[in-house]
RNA sequence: CGGGGCGUAGCGCAGCCCGGUAGCGCGACGGUUUUGGGUACCGUAGGUCGUAGGUUCGAAUCCUAUCGCCCCGACCA
């Protein structure tokens, strides 16, 4: 993309409004637009990257063997009169009349409706274990919004709700969510550490919530040091192996990490002194086993292998998709701007032209720009007639991981220059390696 | 929902107390200059002063109502 032909209003200034980082900063790269309290509209840098990162919760969610569906936005208060939530659910839900007066309400999440879908077309045993799951905007029309994206009223979340025979088959399904959560959060940056929570108005038994920590967080965390070195490393994971699975969730459940909530303080002390710790934290995910909490009064029943009518065992599983653009940044950002690890970032290299117009710069960016399309890594070419500080400066504040720099000095000897954003190391080499050396980083993401 | 604050140009702000018909910086646009970290200078465009009503010869300014947004707290993904 040419900058010149793109959509990127980005601030120089500081909008009054956002007191975060991560919402400064999204406002400044130009990649949101508040609409109303809470609301936003994603412009194209922005939209790129809540693109990214849905791609890879749809990639790691198939992986373990879940399938996508798409619900609606609006639902039928009637499902949810069905399971008594209604009118537990309070002023958080947005409570809608359409034209012949029926009540409707924009989905704060959708347990019921999954479930009216599952007791219309499945009967047996034989067709389970069964996860479904959608990426949809949700609303909850909190009190308060505040934080940008990351509590916002209207905002994009990854919801699966697993169905299952039995308890042991649900707590493998439980199980498959941690590992795929884990996978997912790696692959954005992000080290989420699992951390026993409260059940909330959703309820059930088993619960964990995944955490970044982060200065700026909204929840209080204690954990045992040694879950930060836990790491997944992109190892492959047979999810139909229930042992594997369970052994991957022991290993990160066992290091003492809880919330404020659920905090029990003489274990925490029981832990070694260096190893105790305490941080805010932002939550990105929430995995739940709930039972029979919405199959029984709604009825979605299967008949088991001995012929039995059985309500099924359920679980529901969330990502907070939108969320996670806050989130990310907050754990990756410096003094001049974002920092997009590179699963996530909107455009994998920059190139900076730093003087446009002459022949021979415009010539070795024009090949760059051609060279690293074709090899599926679409750069975002800074092509204004800007001075090189102003180009630096955009390129520092939007994020991208990595940068080559083409000027008249460097150009004289064959030479381009490679720059990390991360770093800030630069090296120079020959365009085409720079090619090459943009390839290799991606390869692996 | 309790407490506090703010709505003036795309962004950041001044002007309001003490009424006289709107200004600064940044940004945008045009030009000259400059050319490896937001260059300098000149010029141009852009505002129903959140909205409605009231007081007044005259309202951004005073009064009333209303809407919106932000912050703290409680709540929450």
């Amino acid at each position: 993309m040419r900058l010149t032909r793109y959509f990127l209003p980005v601030l120089r200034e500081n909008p009054a409004e956002a007191q975060i980082v991560s919402h400064r900063l999204m406002l400044r790269a130009g990649m949101i637009r508040q609409q109303a309290a809470g609301i936003y509209s994603w412009l194209p840098l922005g939209f790129r990257v809540l693109r990214r990162i849905e791609a890879i919760v749809h990639d790691e969610q198939q992986r373990a063997g879940h399938i996508p569906l798409l619900m609606p936005t609006l639902q039928p208060a009637d499902l949810w009169r069905e399971s008594g939530r209604y009118d537990d659910y309070g002023q958080e839900m947005l409570r809608i009349k359409d034209r012949h007066g029926r009540d409707m309400l924009y989905g704060p999440t959708n347990e019921e409706m999954i479930t009216d879908i599952f007791r219309a077309h499945v009967e047996s045993y034989k067709s389970l274990p069964l996860t479904l799951y959608h990426i949809q905007w949700k609303f909850r029309d909190e009190v308060r919004p505040r934080f940008g994206v990351m509590r916002g009223r209207e905002f994009l979340m990854k919801d699966g709700y697993n169905f299952d025979v039995d308890y042991d088959s649900a707590m493998h399904a439980y199980n498959r969510h941690m590992v795929s959560y884990l996978r997912t959060y790696e692959r954005m940056g992000l080290h989420a550490i699992p951390m026993r929570a409260d059940s909330g108005p959703i309820g059930g038994d088993d619960t964990h919530e995944f955490l970044v920590l982060a200065d700026t967080g909204e929840s209080e965390v204690f954990y045992d040091k040694a879950i930060l070195d836990l790491k997944m490393g992109g190892r492959n994971v047979d999810y139909t192996d229930r042992a594997a699975c369970a052994a991957i969730v022991h290993e990160w459940t066992t290091p003492y990490a809880r919330t404020d909530e659920t905090h029990d303080v003489s274990l925490y002390h029981a832990l070694p002194q260096d190893r105790q710790a305490t941080s805010r934290a932002i939550e990105v995910g929430q995995i739940f086993y709930f039972g029979t909490k919405y199959s029984e009064p709604m009825g979605a029943m299967v008949v088991n292998e001995h012929g039995e009518r059985v309500p099924v065992h359920m679980g529901s599983h969330g990502i907070g998709v939108s969320r996670l653009l806050g989130a990310i940044i907050e754990a990756s950002h410096d003094d001049k701007g974002i920092v997009w690890p590179e699963g996530v970032t909107p455009f994998p290299v920059g190139i900076v032209n730093l003087r446009q117009g002459d022949t021979a710069t415009d010539a070795a960016c024009d090949m760059l720009y051609a060279a690293l399309t074709a090899r599926g890594l679409e750069p975002l070419y800074d092509d204004r007639d800007e001075r090189a500080g102003a180009k630096f400066a955009s390129m520092d504040l939007i994020g991208l991981p990595w940068r080559i720099t083409v000027g008249p000095r460097g150009l004289a000897n064959g030479k381009v220059e490679l720059t990390s954003r991360r770093s800030g190391e630069s090296e120079e080499m020959s365009p085409e390696a720079a090619v090459d050396r943009v390839a290799q980083i991606y390869a692996g993401v």
